[in-house]
RNA sequence: GCCGGAGUGGCGGAAUUGGCAGACGCGCCGGACUCAAAAUCCGGUGACCGCAAGGUCGUGGAGGUUCAAGUCCUCUCUCCGGUACCA
């Protein structure tokens, strides 16, 4: 179990691992925290100052994040438990807090993580839903100037000659836009409700709205943000900065469409060009400015509307109002624009992602410690200064507590934790233990590593047993695991593949989805529909054999598909065929019957049998449950006609129903007079010989309408068939008098011919 | 809206990737066994026309490519799953 001590043990130990790495951008690698390279102006400010400095490049680290914090029932809520902003129990109402937490650095492998998924043999449904979460879109950065209009031109200069800065100045508003060659167009600008710039922008008749305004964003969650999206609100915040292309003084709003999360916070707005900033400007009456014209994209009245300002165009187009750029089509203009602004130093080419960092702490008991400690100065307060647990001293274990139910205060359970667990003494320096807990993903994160090596104390996998046995070459789960715990896990592999603790970039190389059982309704099993289908109460009726081999058999294993009682019933009588086949069914016992003789098997015998053989192999292979076990049905049906049933061939079958019905098959291997389990049997070999047909039947086509078919020698060529198929009387008669335009024989398929009327 | 998947008999589903549409199962119809029923075994079962031989139609819909299309192309409809103010 992932709560096990000795697998706690090695999470924690990977959490050190991410905890003592960066992200070295330039080789898309995490390296060693102690291999970050320190800025000169860092190290002048001495040891601290380096701390600070590592602490904000490892891949796991401390963070303000908002929670949703419920005084009535003193706890933190998750989001899915708040509903319109009161707890889902009780309906209390819930605030939105920012509270310590721990995070982890995902989106510096966004680039890798999306790009990686190339390489693996996953549907196309799952990659897209993983490109989808990660969402990276290309763009450019844009500074708006916000120091005044009498500036503007001396700012411009100034940023020519020193050309785009890594971080902006307070005089200018940093965007983010996926379309640079709409900047002529945009006629007002919106920051989030929390953008830092929000105090310094709002001008002082504004300030009481802004205000109320902020204050009301800030309580909604980001659910109802983006649910109750049915009208935009926002506010003026009274300031103008000035667009960089053109001069154009544009007024600077907040609302909060504009996430404080993506991108800078910040965008401009061209309403006549993105239908967001269409609703908004018509609900404030902002001006909206054509400046890609559809030309023949869209009906021509349309086009006119587009043109007039009355409706949204956000497609590729040919640019119109936009000075020395009219005239270039938007792909053309998207880059010469990329390229001029960055020339001037008010852009740069950047790229986005909706991914965000991996909110990794939780302020629960059940979960596994941190190994993390703060230390403390002489009167008992944080120094702000933390250290990892040494490897040696790992795991560190839950204490026991009398009681861990909420105290009222939105820190964690353990912060009740006894004084002997939580105040550890190091070297003299008193530490206080973090209290947080990490999330169930933690363990689920690196299961399929500790499967291969799960005893070993002295490290989390032999890399002698990970170089043998990794990739997982088949990772069989339900599609709810699709974005989060697929991701985590390949966000995980990676760190540890980086940091050489395991040889593959990639964890999962095949991955299956199952799809879901259905009621017999044909609706999704759950409680409240009264759908559910009890497992325990059809192996007691039926046997778990049959309610493996019903399952198998229902359809292919990625689809979902309803279940039927019916059909259960008739994969049970299967297995009661197959036991008829062997076992006389009139006396209690295990005698095999009379029909089974011991001599050597016919040419039909053997033929039935090695088709199965063959089929079954390979569908199983395939996955292909469902025909494989049609293909066996078909074998029973044939030697039920049978009144003599060779051991042989019952033997081999027998060893091809074991993976479906294990029980039934080691009862019957048993009966066949073995000693030992058939789990040792070995597989029944195909012989492509004795599956082979003598003669097989081709059929004759007429202008492609079937007419007859013809016995031929399973060998026979072209010519052979093609005299076969005219000998035929059916296909004479048809032909007779007609001329023969063409004729198709594919040998060993069907003969076709093409005649005239 | 966007992304992904799927539409085949009364039902669940097959179809070697362009080559006999409906394998196999369920259900249904008929027969054997039985005093009877259950169980079991045998046969039939896409629709329409025909006594039959046989014919016509048929894989959500409309076009197209091809000797040949469930399968490939264009347009379109419906359902399921995911996701959504991501600039």
């Amino acid at each position: 179990a992932t709560t096990d001590v000795e697998y706690v043990r090695w999470t924690q130990w990977i959490f050190l691992q991410i905890y003592d790495t960066w992200f070295d951008a330039e080789q898309q690698k995490g390296r060693p925290i102690a291999e970050l390279p320190i800025p000169a102006e860092i190290k002048q400010q001495g040891e601290d100052a380096v701390r600070a400095y590592q602490d904000d490049h490892r891949l796991a680290f401390q963070s303000e994040a908002p929670v949703n914090w419920c005084p009535a029932l003193g706890t933190v809520l998750a989001n899915e438990e708040v509903i319109d902003g009161k707890s889902e129990v009780g309906g209390h109402p819930v605030v939105r807090m920012p509270l310590r937490q721990w995070m982890l650095r995902i989106t510096a492998y966004a680039d890798r993580l999306e790009s990686d998924l190339a390489s693996l043999d996953w549907s196309e449904g799952i990659k897209a839903l993983q490109r989808n979460w990660i969402g990276r879109s290309t763009g450019a950065e844009v500074d708006f100037y916000i120091g005044g209009e009498k500036g503007f031109d001396s700012w411009k200069q100034s940023r020519a000659k020193a050309g785009f800065p890594r971080k902006p100045a307070d005089d200018v508003l940093r965007i983010y836009t996926t379309r640079p060659d709409t900047l002529f167009g945009a006629t007002y600008m919106v920051i989030a409700p929390e953008h830092p710039f929000v105090e310094r922008l709002t001008q002082n008749g504004e300030r009481a709205a802004v205000n109320a305004y902020c204050e009301a964003s800030s309580r909604k969650s980001d659910l109802d943000r983006t649910e109750l999206a049915k009208e935009k609100t926002g506010v003026f915040t009274g300031s103008y900065a000035i667009n960089p292309v053109n001069g154009r003084e544009v007024p600077i709003w907040i609302a909060d469409y504009v996430l404080v999360s993506y991108g800078t916070g910040a965008i401009m707005a061209v309403p006549a060009h993105d239908e967001r900033d269409l609703e908004f400007a018509q609900q404030f009456n902002l001006d909206v400015v054509a400046v890609v014209d559809p030309v023949d994209a869209i009906p021509a009245t349309e086009r006119a509307e587009v043109l007039a300002g009355k409706r949204c165009f956000a497609g590729l187009g040919v640019a119109i109002n936009s000075s020395k750029y009219d005239g270039l089509k938007t792909a053309d203009f998207k880059k010469k624009i990329a390229a001029d602004l960055a020339k001037d130093g008010l852009g740069r080419e950047a790229v986005n992602y909706k991914l965000r960092d991996w909110l990794f702490s939780r302020q629960r008991f059940w979960g596994e410690p941190f190994p993390i400690l703060h230390e403390l100065d002489t009167t008992g307060r944080p120094t702000g200064r933390v250290r990892a647990v040494d490897a040696t001293d790992l795991p560190v274990d839950l204490p026991h507590l009398d009681d861990f139910k909420p105290h009222g205060r939105p820190e964690p359970p353990l912060d009740k934790a006894p004084d002997d667990w939580l105040y550890p003494v190091i070297d003299g320096k008193r530490y206080k233990r973090e209290t947080n807990t990490m999330p169930q993903w933690a363990g689920s994160c690196w299961y399929y590593l500790r499967f291969i090596d799960p005893t070993n104390t002295t490290a989390m996998i032999d890399p002698a047993l990970e170089k043998a046995w990794m990739p997982v070459d088949l990772y069989v789960g339900g599609a709810e695991h699709a974005v989060l715990h697929l991701l985590y896990a390949r966000f995980w592999h990676k760190v540890l593949f980086d940091r050489g603790i395991v040889s593959t970039a990639e964890p999962f190389q095949k991955l299956v989805n199952q799809g879901m059982i259905l009621g017999e309704n044909g609706e999704k099993m759950s409680k409240s529909r009264g759908n559910v289908i009890n497992p325990d109460v059809i192996v007691k009726e039926y046997g778990a054999d049959s309610l493996r081999l019903y399952e198998m058999y229902m359809g292919p294993l990625e689809d979902s598909k309803p279940w039927s009682m019916q059909d259960v019933n008739g994969v049970h009588n299967f297995l009661n065929r197959v036991w008829r086949l062997l076992i006389d069914d009139r006396v209690e016992s295990l005698a095999l019957n009379a029909s089974v003789v011991d001599r050597p098997p016919t040419a039909d015998e053997n033929r039935v049998l090695h088709r199965t053989i063959e089929a079954v192999t390979a569908d199983i292979d395939k996955l292909k449950f469902n025909t494989a076990i049609a293909r066996m049905i078909e074998f029973t049906n044939y030697f039920t006609k049978q009144t003599e049933r060779p051991r042989e061939v019952l033997e081999k079958f027998v060893l091809l129903l074991s993976p479906f019905a294990p029980h039934m098959a080691e009862e019957l291997w048993l009966a066949l007079g073995h000693t030992d389990t058939l789990a040792k049997g070995p597989w029944p070999k195909f012989d492509p010989d004795l599956a082979r047909e003598d003669t097989i039947e081709i059929p004759v086509q007429v202008n492609g309408k079937l007419r007859s078919k013809v016995a031929v020698a399973a060998d026979a060529d072209a010519k052979t068939i093609e005299a076969a198929a005219h000998a035929d009387a059916r296909v004479a008669e048809l032909l007779a008098g007609r001329e023969v335009l063409k004729t198709i024989v594919v040998p060993g398929r069907l003969v076709n011919f093409v005649i005239k009327g």
